[in-house]
DNA sequence: GATGAATGAGCTTTCATTCAT
DNA sequence: AATGAATGAAAGCTCATTCAT
């Protein structure tokens, strides 16, 4: 009957026990989720057919409506869930140990893996902001509030490094994600590993400037040093020859 | 029973009626892939039915089989198109005037303008590129064309201004390239134009930087100086600090 | 296993908790009946789906099968309440007090009320007459039986007022009866209830001349007097002119 | 492209022709009407699939959404003709000769045939008026129509007869339109000709006093009886005994 | 008694494509 | 070259019904 809210719903009494029934429903849901993930990433959302999400699942079209209520909101609980595991992994790229050098060296490696071995992830962000930003609000508004999560957490990752947060990071953070996103597509369209290396070092040296000159007007413009003076500037062997 | 080479036929008889109706079916092919380029591009190749297109350009459905024997071959059309603009784009951007500093700076001015104005083009590509590259090697190969295309233009606009051709000049090309494609994803987003001035200002800096470096390196790596010694090396107040 | 019985069964033990039970039971299955009746008056059986109904009573899927088996044992369960109702509003309206031009006055003022505001009932039996007397026997015998005792009850009534029971009594009656559901039918279109007024003065007037007339008939028929002469005539200032 | 107004575009210069594709095209338009009559007027809107409709009419599904758009424009085409038929039903029925009573039976004659001979018609009108009036305005205002224009052509008949047009006329036109209704409905219930005989010759004798009263209440209120007076007053054995 | 989930047939509609004119 | 009609597969979705808990 009404479907969508039975995750609130406790089934009289025992909270935690679910009813059999129940968890297999969970699980069917999940296979669905799971294998939507893969079809709208690989040929796009319109053209996936509820169909094919199905049979990947292994489930029958009609479960779909049950957990789902359409092939719309199958579609939001996938960009949800995909949502949360980008800006997962970005977040992870960011929490590294080390100096600060080391910290984005390692955070670099974190986001080339994103792109290399979770390709899923950036492709259904990717083709769901271009095929549907458009016509449906809903998607948009999920992906701005991706977008923004992650670049969040670059800005603080950032600015925890280099213990101060200068003006222009923001916009440092939105150039780095930029560019990571440009090189996946790049990199979806030539798959030559070798390249991605190149391009990922290259990137690197560009935000290692890019984030020292930021830091170092920050620094001229408090000459007091007591913001961020317990830190070392980050040390840079090409930026500052 | 076989179109798609018209153009190479020659009408009998009356010039005049005949050149009319020419006229007339290449009136209608134009408005078929003028409206297909925008179709396409805002709501994708899979979402966008024939009938929308013919909707769109007022044309009937049958003539798109006339002139381009099926959806994909509208595509391909649409693509080729397409394609040839965005390099033409791209191409206008790097053949600016003036010194280095400032041809770059009127570079970045020319892509600018194609993410802002010309937002077709990219989303079509981009979207090309995330939809349909999985299953379509013809589409995929076009695609590969206009990047290689478009590198190419950029490495040799570069060269010319440094006076040299370092090593790693096509990478950070490249590098350019997927920023500029992430912008444009990110702009498709946010629709944020002071956020795109800020950020092209941040991409112009770092260019800057990856290019003053490696010619430095360059530089280096041939202490005669004979390469490139007849043109003064890319000022950048930041970066020489 | 086997539900429908459910009220002839009685609870084994407690019967504070079990008769909290049923009355629940009772609850909801009177929940259903009334949204079925609004449903299935207002849209039709056919165009009913069942998570219509349930929606409306606030119950889920699996308790109608509970209650009544399927949707035609739904539909069976309304139209024999529905009916029930109908025929008791044609029974009372015809139960009335004062000479018999008054009595009559009084009947069409029920019959009138009915139309106006009871339209679910008609709605339903009409629609169901319509819709489902094709295919459905069950339905058929429904309709009919109600149809009956309908015309048995005016039929008496009038007899009782005219103090005989003339041969085209039955026919009269009948009449009567599709008069009201013709009236309903346009008041269904219209909703105009100054010409619902308006008909059923019409009406009135038709109904005082055909019984007149066939108590005329009737007397005229034995002209000793013996049936009815302790009743005076229906008097009608029109139709004895 | 945009089927639905192909009727008013003329086939390049010459009008009547109707190139051989375009004949088939209005013969299979035809047949899907036919087949939509009579499966909706049978088995309800609701309850006839598409399927239903295209089996009878021998002609594939998608042509349906060619010729009619959508299910409910098959529909409205539907009531359309429909309702034409059912009005000239009716206006025939009226137009007859002879001397005022003898027309009124005649036009009796001809509104049982309708009931008789012509069920689909009624059928499908008052099924769409407990079905749809609900949802669809345009379905409700078709049908408005459609009685509207009975309604006049019965009044008009009536006035013609009688030689004048008293004011209840209307009243009593709409009267005789829902009685046919009402008795339409019962015979699809009973299917009991000689019940419908008796009904029908008791409406009969309902309307003859209801006219020649309302003609004797308008000759009445002008004594000096200009109006009408070419014309016997509507002869009747029993009204005015 | 009630519930959440499943099931599969069937629904209306859309689609790319074909074809005779 | 263009058009109106046809075609059939497949799309997204709804339905009545069943069943284990």
């Amino acid at each position: 009957m009404c479907p969508m809210d039975h995750e609130k719903r406790s089934h009289r009494g025992a909270p935690g026990k679910v009813s059999k029934r129940v968890a297999q429903g969970l699980r069917s849901r999940d296979s669905l989720l799971r294998a939507a993930t893969r079809q709208f990433a690989e040929r796009g959302f319109s053209a996936t057919s509820i169909d094919d999400v199905c049979r990947d699942a292994g489930v029958v079209k009609s479960a779909v409506y049950w957990h789902f209520e359409s092939k719309e909101g199958l579609l939001a609980a996938v960009l949800e869930e995909t949502a949360t595991a980008w800006i997962d992994g970005i977040v992870a790229s960011v929490q590294q140990t080390g100096d600060p050098r080391e910290r984005l060296s390692r955070a670099m490696v974190g986001m080339r893996d994103l792109v290399e071995n979770r390709p899923a992830l950036l492709r259904l962000l990717q083709s769901m902001l271009l095929e549907r930003t458009g016509e449906n609000a809903e998607t948009r508004a999920v992906l701005v509030r991706v977008f923004d999560r992650a670049r969040s957490a670059l800005t603080d990752g950032i600015a925890e490094v280099i213990g101060s947060r200068p003006p222009g990071l923001e916009t440092t953070a939105a150039l780095l994600l930029a560019s990571l996103d440009g090189i996946f597509l790049q990199h979806q369209l030539r798959r030559d590993v070798a390249e991605l290396d190149r391009m990922f070092a290259e990137l690197e040296r560009a935000i290692v400037f890019l984030v020292t000159s930021l830091f170092n007007e920050a620094q001229r413009g408090r000459p007091d040093g007591t913001a961020g003076a317990d830190r070392t500037p980050p040390a840079d062997g090409e930026a500052d020859k």
